[in-house]
DNA sequence: CCGGCTTGCCTAAGCACATTAGGTAGACGC
DNA sequence: GCGTCTACCTAATGTGCTTAGGCAAGCCGG
């Protein structure tokens, strides 16, 4: 009586895992357990515990950019940026650990390999829609990443949820801010008028 | 022959060993080799591994709060917004592993009486050199304090280090346009000509 | 249908860290 | 100098990670 283990199966296990009790605290006998099986069965699959975790990173990126590509498509414009914006948010409320898991540092080659680039190439669609070359493009598309990921991170360690205003319409009014930030993107010689 | 251990110490030799391998890997264990020491000598000065953590994550916060009152002082304006910007940048750079511990979700009760209000009055400091009232002022100090969070974490995870231009150049780009940005805050109602 | 081979899952064992219970001796108050 | 407190100790237990080596389930060729 095999248990039909597979990578995929335990990457999705220990997601599911993550967001019940938090990235940190995914380890790989709890994924035995749930497989009842005994923990060192699962080194036929994963090299180790660094391993399913690095596994578990690559599913959400690759969840994340699923969820940014629909998203994207048919939007431009402010409506683009707002809609990427909420998939990384909802996807961070949704699924606190696989989120946590997302931001696992990856060494160069596996980041490469990952959807990583996926989500530089979502940010850059959606900067299509406002006028932006090289190199201010790239710099807008840092911006935009650290707001995402600065804003989701600090809403979901409660550091908004203890005082007036909502977070919601933080997020919202930032959006909108960003959204006129682009339109109006400064140059530092020559500051638009 | 005792070795004159004290919570404080204890806190510090955390810091710098979170600063030498990471945050995550500080055990409770090689605090206790530093110091020369059984590792259940520590039980009688912290409760356990989280309570030495935290108090990790207290004395970053302080740290950080601390270099931000004196980056602050005598400044106003974009002056005081890069300033405070760069005093998170330089913080986590130099001490990687305290700026991890920073970030160490707090229950509420510590989280009030820890350093955390200070910064979010240093960011209300940096505001008054522009023009906001509430609740704007709320939403731009969590705009702030996104794009701080957000870029320090994506620079230090190499999420920059792997592409043109280098990460500097769009740090201070980020911080001209949140300056533009703080000068002509957007109302979602009527926005600025 | 059966013997062999692959391999998925097993037992056993060793190591690191966290934590608790209970002992001993150093430092300080009197 | 005597007693007390407490800083530090030894011992023991539990959890998790990892490697080495065994067994048998299931596919494959005959």
């Amino acid at each position: 009586m095999r248990a039909g283990i597979t990578k995929e199966r335990l990457a999705r296990a220990g997601a599911e895992l993550a967001d019940e009790v938090g990235f940190d605290r995914v380890t790989i006998t709890e994924v035995a357990r749930r497989f009842d099986v005994k923990v060192a069965s699962l080194y036929s699959h994963v090299t180790g515990s660094d391993d399913l975790r690095t596994r578990i990173a690559l599913l959400a990126l690759e969840e994340l950019a699923d969820r940014g590509d629909s998203a994207l498509a048919g939007r431009s414009g402010k409506d683009a940026l707002t809609a990427m914006a909420d998939v990384y948010r909802d996807y961070a409320r949704e699924h606190p650990g696989r989120y946590a898991a997302a931001q696992l540092r990856l060494d160069t080659e596996t980041a490469l390999a990952s959807a990583g680039p996926r989500h530089a190439a979502m940010s850059r669609a959606v900067l299509r829609g406002y006028d932006l070359t090289e190199p201010d493009q790239t710099h807008a598309v840092r911006l935009l990443g650290s707001v995402f990921r600065g804003f989701v991170d600090l809403e979901l360690g409660g550091a908004f949820s203890h005082s007036e205003p909502d977070s919601e319409t933080s997020w919202r009014r930032s959006l909108d801010a960003l959204d006129a930030l682009l339109r109006s993107w400064p140059t530092p010689e020559r500051p638009r008028p």
